[in-house]
DNA sequence: CAGCGCTACGCAAGCGCTTGCGTAAATTTG
DNA sequence: CAAATTTACGCAAGCGCTTGCGTAGCGCTG
């Protein structure tokens, strides 16, 4: 019998081999042991582990990856812009990945791009870098997506598109925003309301379009095309777009925004006319739950369709993670939120008689 | 010979030996083909290049890995709640990090830690997942340094720490940070100065304190304990010392803060009191130039010492590939950069006779 | 034209792990 | 108590790539 006391020996590269050697087994039966595979008797497996402890044993991932088809990571890949731009939700669905990802003890691989997307896709999933894939922000009819189910490599997105393909996603349901929202503020008397959207080649931007339609339907409206607006989700867009809105001469009442960044926007733009949020114009938004920029702390406190985008991020990561562990045999998951609507006192009644 | 415009081959897995078989060579001669081996002509490699791209092909990484000794990609390791904080600089170096990593061709393995960090980066680095790990700010001793030299794989630290070992860092002059604000204020004539400085555990928070002293001792003074303040660097911490500061019975004429966000919350308790920032009280800081929070934005413009921490996400990035990549024997990497003191309105001379 | 050095490529041994299959020894079964 | 199981482990073949070494075939040289 070897040594078992033999001291640790400071940073040698220590592998099956040597624990095998040392402990006079088969890599094998190491293997195994450490696995906890069943054939093992309790006994020789605590040997094992033990000594892997004292030696400082830890498998080379990569030969691990090479012999299972499997890497316990998964990619997420997205525009570089997102990680440089100061406001974003990106960082918060980031946030939930990465917790999710480090609790079932995967890596996380951020694979930025700047451009050629679908190559860097290609890519990454012909190399057997990860074993899943997240994407964000889908368009209407996303390439990605059958790029990815030909690719055979497990992937969820955040976001729908319109692909009939058994892909999963996490999503909100995205017209019942605009839908809610609209609808609080046309049931509030508001006949000239801004619609702060996004750009309608996203999937989530042209479903609140749809819902703020059918919120006008409901009460036999029809859309007014002036006052739908594809913009940047960013303070400085909402400011610039109330400012000019606000000094029109027609200006509206009400303004529907698709982000808390563009309705602090807004609220500068009405306090800088001396108008009173909530009495003077009314504003309401969706509001991701971003770290930092709470609609309640808004003065005054704002109106918003909630959901927590972190949240959207766990959930991401636990599917992608699923269905690797399952290898995908298994109906892909689907899942669209609900969004609660929170009144506040950004919203007041018209007043007809102006 | 065989048919050279076989279609591709829809998701299915091509790998060198496919690649040799439809060429009619051997897997060597391909290998090295791709990887532009001299010995290997001109017109070979182009005609493996081709069909490699006809075929979709890209190199299993985890395989190429294991025969090379390489992953090309390197690791970050961070306290989750960096992520999850809304008010950190974390995101900003991480964007200077990514944006490099990506040009280099590198991947990032984000590896969040909720506790135990010397376990992580024990099994990232025995593991063998990536070729070179990035830590963050380093304690006083930083237990970690030691730990991965032992380890015996590149890294590089973002701030230094006080081992006596050949490791690469990036950093700041910090001491030169507080040394230039204190100064700035001692010379227009202020006497009660708070400063507002990060957990004194860190590295960076004690080379700001000991800049301070300078400065103080530079002009024949001695530091006042009950001035100098340990706190996180956040706008509600600002703003909580602030007030309570403001409201003493010997409040003090001046605010020197570790952060831009400590900077708001001052102006906050400041503005609240009824105090003029540049004229009732004076408030500077170090500025890491962070997206979405700019000093020169401030009502008044903040005075502070810049330096771009995106800046040294980059440094860190290259620093640490070119390590991995010379295999460390080189002369360790070790920034230390200036910063540059901007004068603004915040700060107003003291009427010593209140 | 024998001998030489190139050129262009192939052979095969790894890299460190997993896993199907095989097999002694120990245990249970009828 | 022989036969059938079970237990506890080893053998060796991969996983897909890189790379040191080897070698045909070629054009040159003297």
């Amino acid at each position: 019998m070897v040594d078992q006391s033999k001291p640790l020996r400071k940073s040698q590269r220590v592998d099956l081999k040597t624990l095998a050697e040392e402990l006079g087994l088969s890599q094998s039966t190491i293997s195994r042991a450490l696995r906890a595979h069943h054939s093992i008797p309790e006994s020789t497996r605590r040997r094992v582990t033990s000594a892997a402890e004292r030696l400082g044993y830890s498998p080379n991932v990569r030969a691990r990856g090479l012999a299972t088809g499997r890497t316990e990571a998964i990619g997420l890949v997205f525009p570089l812009e997102r990680l440089q731009l100061a406001q974003t939700n990106f960082v918060d669905v980031l946030t939930g990945i990465s917790d999710v990802v480090t609790r079932r003890n995967y890596s996380l691989l951020l694979t930025p791009f700047s451009d050629n997307e679908q190559e860097v896709l290609r890519k990454l999933a012909t190399s057997r870098t990860v074993d899943g894939i997240i994407i964000t922000r889908p368009l209407v009819d996303d390439p990605r997506i059958p790029l990815l189910h030909d690719l055979g490599i497990p992937f969820v997105v955040h976001g729908r598109s319109d692909a009939d393909l058994p892909y999963s996603f996490i999503d909100i349901d995205n017209a019942a925003v605009f839908e809610k929202l609209g609808g609080l503020l046309l049931d509030y008397g508001h006949e000239r309301i801004a619609v702060l959207n996004s750009f309608l080649r996203f999937r989530y931007a042209n479903a609140r379009r749809e819902g703020y339609r059918r919120a006008l339907e409901g009460r036999g409206r029809v859309p007014d095309p002036d006052m739908m607006f594809e913009t940047p989700m960013t303070e400085q867009a909402g400011y610039d777009l109330a400012t000019a809105l606000l000094g029109s001469e027609n200006p509206p009442t009400a303004f529907l925004c698709g982000s808390v960044f563009l309705a602090q926007g807004v609220y500068r733009a009405a306090t800088e006319r001396g108008l009173r949020v909530g009495q003077d114009v009314s504003v309401v938004c969706h509001d991701d739950g971003l770290r930092g920029i709470r609609p309640a702390d808004f003065d005054p406190p704002l109106t918003s369709t909630f959901r927590s985008v972190r949240e959207a991020g766990e959930h991401l990561a636990e599917t992608l993670i699923n269905l690797v562990e399952t290898k995908g045999n298994k109906e892909p998951t689907r899942e669209v939120a609900e969004v609660d609507l929170i009144l506040r006192e950004s919203v007041g009644l018209h007043r007809h008689h102006r």
